[in-house]
DNA sequence: CATGAATGAGCCTTCATTCAT
DNA sequence: TATGAATGAAGGCTCATTCAT
């Protein structure tokens, strides 16, 4: 009964929105999602204005749905993370993909940082950045306590900052950054959990002192 | 010509320029500085728009400004951990230092995070930001370094992202980020320099060699 | 070719045109003509948008037909009236008429009184509503004059300029304005003419002068 | 300390203001309030888009700035009526003011139908419109009652529905439409109450029972 | 120094209509 | 007959900036 069969209709539905989501990724990366008006994004995907609108219902919607398709992204290739089977080795391979993903994906974590220091845009993104964000916190708190880590709460907070710094600095400059050598520094830091010859309740504070 | 004396005339010119430094420092960092209106800003402070524009030649400019002075304070602020004589606390004193700052000048680090993330905003920044940021840099490899850190390009430059990571969950959340904890876990880890079985000269990335 | 016979086909047409004709004159009288977009009118007659454009060439097209099934109804429900044989009753059947009209098709109403004061609509709809105008004006100075009424020409025009006010007035809020009693005190003011003493030629002007 | 003297800025502002009232006064007359663009008005006014929004928030808050100047004109212009010492000929030097009304504010009046048929409008009005309608029907009532009329609450209903009818009649087509003998007729129908056989108090709806 | 009226460019969004299939 | 993807032209509104006084 349609014209072109509906998975014809289908596929290029998936196509053109796709390309949309792709393109506006790309430019909220690159000028800032304040900075890039629904024009360009049309243009560079090569569609007209009004399209866009029939695949999103708004500027802020076009946004939700990249966040919502890259988080299911980054989500995924962390989930590799967890198929390995040593707890002590479990932490650097999430490091790593972490690093990879930090490079691959650096046009969404430009448009994320930006995006949600603007209170206007942050409100849209809650629903969504709000889990998100239990949930790193949670698996990485869940990786340090495998691997013997003490006081995990805030040492997870911790591992989160550093990682969201590191990934920061080299959006901003991802030229000079040494973003090898970070992650590096950071899978070495986190090898191990500090020794204490005394127990593992002692605090942070005197975990290398005996040796 | 002029019925106030030159020095009356300069001292309220200061105080408006002052005003809408700090007027706007506060709208930037509440609603972000592309959400903020010139306008808002001028009848925060009770001047006219036109008037603003005497100050400041143009929005940028005035951000420029807000920047040069919060940057001049916060320099400021740090320097007194200069004046701790004992290299080994240093590291400590500088981080209570900014504990503190981060705190007090929450507007500031969220307009900044926010502004430098815009690449239209960051090419006016960048002469400002780039010496600054090297400059912190610089400043936290000659703690550790002087504290006897191994390897202190690379630690200072993750001492560095969990400022910044830090800094921006904190002001992302201010009234649930648990602050105080992250700051005295970063004390504590950089209380003093890791030992090393071997020798406190090897370096952080060829330590694990041997094994 | 067609798989369906002509005939079924023909049915299957006029059930579609139909079933958009009167969703589009639902949603005209709900939201108004030009605040009713055509993807609207599809969407709830459940058929696409370019469906609609095989059936009606433009959306003013649409409006068209509406007034012409709508007018082409009204007219056979007001012909009833014509049907009653005492020329001082007829006057009355056809009020009442009008108030069970103006209740049951208050969609139209709405739609049409909205419509006709937009002079860009109107256009279109001149050729309709100038004959369909001129027709009532006449049947009410023909049933006036059989009931014998002075001055017809400006009394149907008073008798039209009461319809119309009360229909609208109705329709601005038919939860709270009074039909029934305008209708029954328009029934009972023409029941019949004005009665004076000389002649019912004279002139409306001096109908009530001797007393 | 101002440089335009404060006087002086404030009749630039009404002189403006006031134009862009009365143009978009017209053109909504002549167009339909949806069918005209604010470009359209700013143009006719001779001033920029922009400048609109500095005098009106808004396109509707502009239409109730004409509504609301508009209606006190309106009402002032009635309020001679008022002045009429004799009851008898009050209601006709009102009906010979709304008369000159209707001539005079023909762009309003168009505006007015047009815009209180189009709901999403309609809401905005409503807080103006209620309270206004209810004040001529009640100002009608009064009259009537003075009059001597019976039935004084349906007798005002209808009485605003002619004035209503006629006025929009008038407005679809001012050159024809023979507004001075409408008004003319109106005068002598509410020229006195009708009488009655049995007595003045009584009911419309019962007063010709007896014949 | 100070005002605020005024501008103009650009942005997000809507919608009637067309067209390939 | 039927679909719905796609277009293009506006339209309402915002805002940094200028300018006459």
């Amino acid at each position: 009964m349609s014209p072109r069969s509906a998975a014809a209709n289908q596929s290029l539905r998936d196509a053109t929105r796709a390309r949309l989501v792709t393109l506006a990724l790309r430019l909220f990366g690159e000028r800032g999602y304040a900075a890039t008006p629904v024009s360009a994004i049309a243009k560079a995907a090569g569609v007209s204005q009004g399209l866009l609108y029939h695949y999103f219902p708004s500027k802020t919607e076009l946004l939700v749905a990249i966040f919502e398709e890259s988080i299911r992204d980054v989500r995924e290739s962390w989930a590799r993370a967890d198929r390995e089977p040593d707890p002590r080795l479990r932490l650097k391979a999430l490091l790593r993909a972490i690093g990879a993903l930090i490079r691959e994906r650096r046009d969404f974590w430009a448009m994320s940082y930006g995006a949600r220091m603007q209170p206007e845009v942050l409100a849209s993104l809650k629903p969504l950045l709000e889990p998100w964000t239990r949930e790193i916190h949670d698996k990485l708190r869940r990786y340090l306590r495998d691997a013997g880590w003490p006081n995990t709460e805030v040492e997870a907070l911790l591992l989160f900052a550093q990682i969201d710094g590191v990934s920061q600095h080299y959006v901003l400059d991802p030229v000079r950054y040494p973003l090898d050598a970070a992650i590096d520094h950071l899978v070495e830091r986190y090898r191990q959990p500090p020794r204490t010859l005394l127990s593992p309740r002692q605090s942070v504070t005197s975990r290398r002192k005996p040796s």
